[in-house]
DNA sequence: ACCGGACGTCGAAGCGCTTCGACGATGGAA
DNA sequence: TTCCATCGTCGAAGCGCTTCGACGTCCGGT
């Protein structure tokens, strides 16, 4: 193995000076970094990553924490986790894969041992019992999601009340009066996670704005619950003509069962989805829709990573994405 | 932080003795060993991973490279990367994530900085450029597939051949005499992989085996491939009963195009195919299949590379997993 | 002409851990 | 009883790098 003081010795200069040149922490003479840098090529030099740990206390090393629990949508994880490597990369970091499984052992293990200096933690819960640990954690974090209470803890996920607002000012644009959201399954709208909620917040704040006639309805995540709302939709709403649908499994088996009780998507009923892009896009009828941007979410969360281990003051502590709304085929103006 | 040396003053050894209690490298006394685990976990100790790593030069991380290219199925490599992370942390190492987009360079970063032990390369191309440098470096390596030329590096995968055979047997066990194989479009029999060649063998002979008649059909991985494909089937095969597809993307279409050309499935014809589960299971008509093992071939990598790192003797350059067809579907007896 | 500061470089002191050689104590073999 | 091997522990020497303080040199300001 090739070390600094064969560098050193070969540009003829003392190991420091190599040091410097390479980190440029002290002014270097144009002359003598060249010099450095021509046995360093010759020579084949790579800093050994321990040793400069040991030294500098950095590792250049972000821990990402992926999600195992099923219900997720596996596409969106590794979209997510490949925009961190390749953020991480442009800030000469590396990544660190760890599942959940490992649980707060598993943080407390690669934080204190100083395996990694920061952490990107993914899929956080409402009420995450990871969330006093990373309070306490020395080393800074990211979340992507937001927990209950997220004072002090830096957080990034797409504004979803936005895209409530945003599929509802869709429907307006195309002179729907009366829409309705089908929400998740009920128990979502407890435990979990706030995201529900909010989405329930933009759509009836959007409506409400536009004057249309809105309703809210949490389904299962199941055909048989897709269909019984669907029913109960067209029975009760028999005005309908614009649907919000924020849950993935209900999504196809909804639209299906609109078309069996005889409305055609887009000419008799409109709809737009918050989900990810692969589903909306697959379906039978593409459906417009606002995807969660897992790309984006991923270097935000690794660039606010590389500010806050830079020092450069504060960060944000919520960061919100703007919903972005892709049109496809399942909306269209209402008939006259 | 608390250091190796503060354990030791608390537990009234020497700091050697508390990295021998703790290495097992030496033989310590029941009684002082428990003085010491007492005082770590009083104090809270955890060793200094990049300490840990200068003086041992080990540093009990792995790389895994993940492939970006469109056309693998993404749930598959999810899973196995899981698999890789999971079965690392039972030897108590920790996974490095690389994307294949890094190249050799990557390789070489990592590899030479000692930041990881050891390599798990996924996505092996038949010529693939990083081979001459995984041969060449000073670290282990496992490789996901077959290229090539294989001597000298371990690899891993599934015993393509045996998956082909397997189809072919499960066919000949429900009474088929004709069968066909629906094979990757022409151009990976060029380029890219071995394994599709595999499945050929392993088809022919089990076909042959068996006193079948056998035909092969590369297929375009596009709907009108397979509806091409299914039209010329029927004409030169009118007395096709069985069929194998290795083709993800032409099954679906294919199946459908069977359908539509008025051959009913399982009834008509049986259909097996070597796919990931998902897309086989999530068919209109689920398909009796071979899957890829992705969790056992990551777990399997991870051994393989512990083992390497552990200098266990000799590990066996080539891997290959037995295939399991899982029945659904689409097969049935042949129609007397 | 003189002084202060920036520039460019060096030497030395660690960073926290592992490991090697050494050494007394113990115990079984001769 | 003597000797040697083993056990259990210690001290010291690094592992390869960064960083701090120091020191000459050069330059511009006064």
């Amino acid at each position: 193995m090739v070390k600094i003081t064969d560098v050193a010795r070969h540009a003829g200069v003392s190991p420091s000076t190599v040091s410097y040149a390479l980190s440029g922490k002290r002014p270097i003479s144009d002359e003598t970094r060249r010099r450095i840098q021509a046995s360093i090529r010759e020579l084949g030099y790579r800093p050994h990553a321990g040793a400069r740990a040991l030294a500098s206390s950095r590792s250049n090393v972000l821990a990402l924490v992926i999600p195992l629990r099923t219900g997720i949508h596996v596409p969106v994880v590794m979209q997510f986790a490949v925009s961190v490597v390749t953020t991480a990369r442009r800030y000469d970091h590396d990544v660190l894969l760890l599942t959940q499984e490992e649980g707060e052992e598993g943080l407390h293990r690669v934080a204190d041992t100083a395996l990694v200096d920061a952490l990107i933690v993914m899929d956080v819960q409402l009420h995450d019992p990871r969330l006093p640990l990373l309070r306490a954690l020395e080393r800074p974090s990211v979340l992507i999601g937001f927990p209950a209470a997220a004072e002090g803890l830096t957080c990034v996920d797409l504004d979803f009340r936005a895209a409530g607002e945003l599929c509802v000012e869709r429907l307006a644009g195309l002179g729907h009066r009366v829409v309705a959201l089908v929400g998740s399954p009920p128990e979502v709208y407890v435990r979990e996670t706030a995201f529900a909620q909010r989405v329930v917040q933009g759509f009836t704040a959007a409506a409400d704005r536009n004057g249309m006639a809105s309703s809210v309805h949490p389904c299962a995540a199941t055909p048989a619950g897709a269909r019984r709302v669907a029913e109960q939709l067209l029975r009760e709403q028999p005005a309908l003509t614009g649907v919000v649908v924020h849950n993935e499994a209900a999504l196809k088996p909804l639209i299906d069962a609109f078309e069996q009780l005889g409305l055609r998507v887009p000419t008799d009923l409109s709809v737009t989805a918050i989900c990810p892009d692969e589903l909306a896009a697959g379906l039978r009828v593409p459906v417009t829709s606002v995807a969660l941007p897992a790309t984006e979410l991923g270097e935000r969360a690794a660039e606010l990573l590389m500010r806050k281990l830079g020092g450069d003051g504060e960060v944000p502590e919520a960061t919100l994405l703007a919903p972005r709304l892709i049109e496809r085929e399942s909306t269209a103006p209402r008939l006259a």
